[in-house]
DNA sequence: AACCGCGCCTGTTCGC
DNA sequence: TGCGAACAGGCGCGGT
């Protein structure tokens, strides 16, 4: 968003070209003409949508799904669904093979009322986020603490890794009953998830392991995940530990879920 | 109301 | 070696 910020902030739109109707769901049509002619006036994120306020008094949402990528300078790519180009001649293209990705159109004003964003969880980098509120939020509730972290309207913007990553830090067992978890070690959560989600921007994210850009490059969090994709190996926490039968991995909710069934309790 | 599981989509990887 | 099946992810939705 950084990138996306120098580029297009205070810069007015030249073109916009839709070349799909649909990405996940239908593409407003009036959305090229809409962005034509318009003066971005910045971004703004919420979990793990961003917005792209604009001088008329609309505002685009963009989730990037899990194989989006917005590219900068680039030539046009395949799959790419929607390009913008500055009248200082600067290019800006969606990208999303999967289609997982969201491209809507709102008013400014409207922002928090979307359907999408209506309802969602306090910013967990954000001075809302802390034990009494996360507590508030599972008290009674009989989900797995896993399955919980996933609903963004719990907390926002934490997806299938990093909720396997901030449960082990926490010491925490995946399938215990979210509203069972205590409150020492909603504590320990509450840090776990921030300093999981500082140190994964701090590394410039998480990469499919399945998905390599055309560059070749991954992002290089994966390289410090703890259990995620761990399967069998010997967690940092039991070294040498012949008690420990290594990282599991399981569903849950049709997701998998990695963890240490010696540490997290 | 809370909760579960499916469907969407494509590129990569897995197993036969 | 080649091919189809399974898998990965986020989120809305329909069913219980």
């Amino acid at each position: 968003m950084r990138g996306l910020d120098g580029h297009l902030t205070g810069r007015r739109i030249a073109v916009a070209r839709l070349n799909r109707p649909d990405i996940r769901f239908l593409v407003p049509p009036e959305l090229p003409a809409v962005l034509a002619g318009a003066v971005v006036l910045g971004f703004r994120r919420r979990g793990k949508f961003m917005l792209m306020r604009l001088d008329s008094g609309y505002s685009v949402l963009i989730h990037l799904g899990m194989s989006g990528r917005m590219l900068l300078d680039a030539p046009a790519a395949l799959h790419e669904h929607l390009s913008i180009e500055t009248e200082e001649g600067g290019r800006v293209g969606f990208v999303d093979p999967r289609r997982f990705g969201v491209l809507d159109l709102l008013r400014t004003v409207d922002e928090d009322g979307h359907k999408m964003l209506a309802g969602m969880g306090p910013e967990p980098l954000g001075n809302e986020f802390s034990a009494p509120v996360l507590a508030a939020k599972l008290k009674g509730k009989g989900t797995a603490i896993k399955v919980a972290l996933l609903d963004q309207r719990i907390v926002a913007g934490i997806g299938n890794i990093y909720a396997s990553e901030a449960l082990f830090r926490a010491g925490i067992s995946p399938t215990r009953a979210a509203g069972k978890v205590s409150r020492s070690r909603i504590e320990a959560l509450v840090q776990s998830i921030r300093e999981t989600l500082i140190e994964a921007i701090a590394a410039g994210g998480s990469s499919l392991r399945d998905y390599v850009q055309p560059s070749g490059e991954l992002g290089y969090f994966q390289h410090a995940w703890k259990v995620y994709g761990r399967t069998g190996e010997a967690c940092e926490k039991c070294p040498g530990e012949p008690v420990c039968a290594g990282i599991k991995c399981i569903t849950q909710g049709g997701r998998s879920t990695f963890y240490c069934a010696r540490t997290q309790k």
